[in-house]
DNA sequence: GGCGTAAAGTTAACGCCGTGCACATAGGAG
DNA sequence: CTCCTATGTGCACGGCGTTAACTTTACGCC
């Protein structure tokens, strides 16, 4: 967990600091990570944490890039295993990209303080070129297999693949913000259920690419 | 601007507290809606607010409510002026639909502190049912009276019609949010523009209501 | 006019927060 | 042994939410 410039933190050091959970699991989203909290959960004095992280941004950047982390990791293990035998392979890539699609809206209820820390807005210290930072995102790089995927085994038209991760990951990431805190809160299991099949049906119609925008029904 | 229970506030006292610009229009989030600061802009002592707001949460809720007000009007604004003459009223509608979705991420782009007072999580002290929670989002009505119009005019296939809301404002949402504090942001204007086009483009096809869920091409 | 009552505002205080400054310690390199 | 670096401590400052007790203001009622 690299804090940027000034304390220059030795990586063995780091650990110490980054091993722990970060508050409590599920609840306490980022406004729970504060300089003093760290520093009570290693043990030390609050200032002591000025000698690993150069102010509060930089602690709460390092704990964004490893919810992410932990978000990644936990929703790829909640995909299903690829069925045993010959499959349509059209069919089994749809299937693991709404398995991917629900594996999200569920981490974010079951996690809504990881997932807030993933993907709270953080002062941005790093200058890193546009395409990197996509790819360091792990959301976005499963999608980008799954639609290459989908491109090679002649169901999605190439034409529709450059720039197509927007559109789904969107939709999946704003439907758990509403989801979360918007107005679908307090929806019961079949409710979110419902809204989270309506919205990768969207999606999956979406990407298969037909025309029609005009009144020819 | 109703203080929920405790403070029991006067409807004339309550429009010295929020007919002012609660902080800075565009800059300052929900973590800049404080006791003390709103104290500050109506120039008192800070205790003088806990005769107006239960606590910070319901100052909260308060600004959250006046945001998504001055979100609606916004956006509400920013729609086309419907072109004179007889025309297509399906291409009309959809492109209603675009422009409304133009326009949401456009108000979060140019105003991210309104937008995510508008969307930021609170406590939660209402109590009302679903239904009339979800009306009250302006987003969710324009948007459902829209989607009406197009089954109105024999487009949106009616069947697809329950609970299509979902997947569109999703998408719409999450891409703002994903231009705002996600990978997306330092985009520049043209990135932008190809991601929102491609992601109401995908809304639209998806809506269209094609099925060819499996590899038949 | 005098008076009681309720709304609105004030001062003082507590504990939490981020942060800066000066100082202490410990351990390895020379 | 000495010095340097990494790490940690104590102290202090101002800002934050919140409470408790007190004062001021406005207005209806006799």
């Amino acid at each position: 967990m690299s804090s940027r410039p000034g304390p220059t933190t030795t990586a063995t050091s780091a650990t110490r600091w980054c091993a722990r959970p970060r508050s409590s699991p599920s609840r306490g989203g980022p406004e729970a990570v504060t300089i003093r909290a760290a520093a009570r959960a290693v043990g030390v004095t609050p200032t002591a944490t000025y000698r690993h992280f150069e102010n509060q941004a930089d602690l709460l950047a390092a704990a964004k890039d490893e919810a992410m982390q932990r978000m990644a990791a936990t929703t790829l293990a909640l995909l299903p295993a690829p069925a045993a035998g010959p499959v349509d392979p059209v069919a089994a890539a749809l299937e693991r990209l709404q398995a991917a699609g629900r594996g999200y809206v569920q981490f974010a209820l079951d996690q809504p303080g990881l997932f807030r820390m993933a993907f709270c807005p953080v002062p941005d210290t790093d200058d890193q070129p546009l395409q990197s930072r996509l790819a360091a995102s792990p959301p976005y790089a499963f999608l980008a297999s799954v639609l290459d995927e989908l491109v090679e085994v002649g169901w999605l038209p190439a034409e529709l693949r450059p720039g197509a991760e927007a559109g789904p990951w969107a939709a999946v990431h704003g439907l758990s913000l509403l989801l979360l805190d918007g107005p679908y809160r307090h929806l019961d299991a079949a409710g979110r259920d419902q809204v989270v099949t309506s919205t990768l049906d969207l999606v999956v119609r979406g990407l298969a690419g037909t025309e029609r925008t005009r009144g020819d029904r």
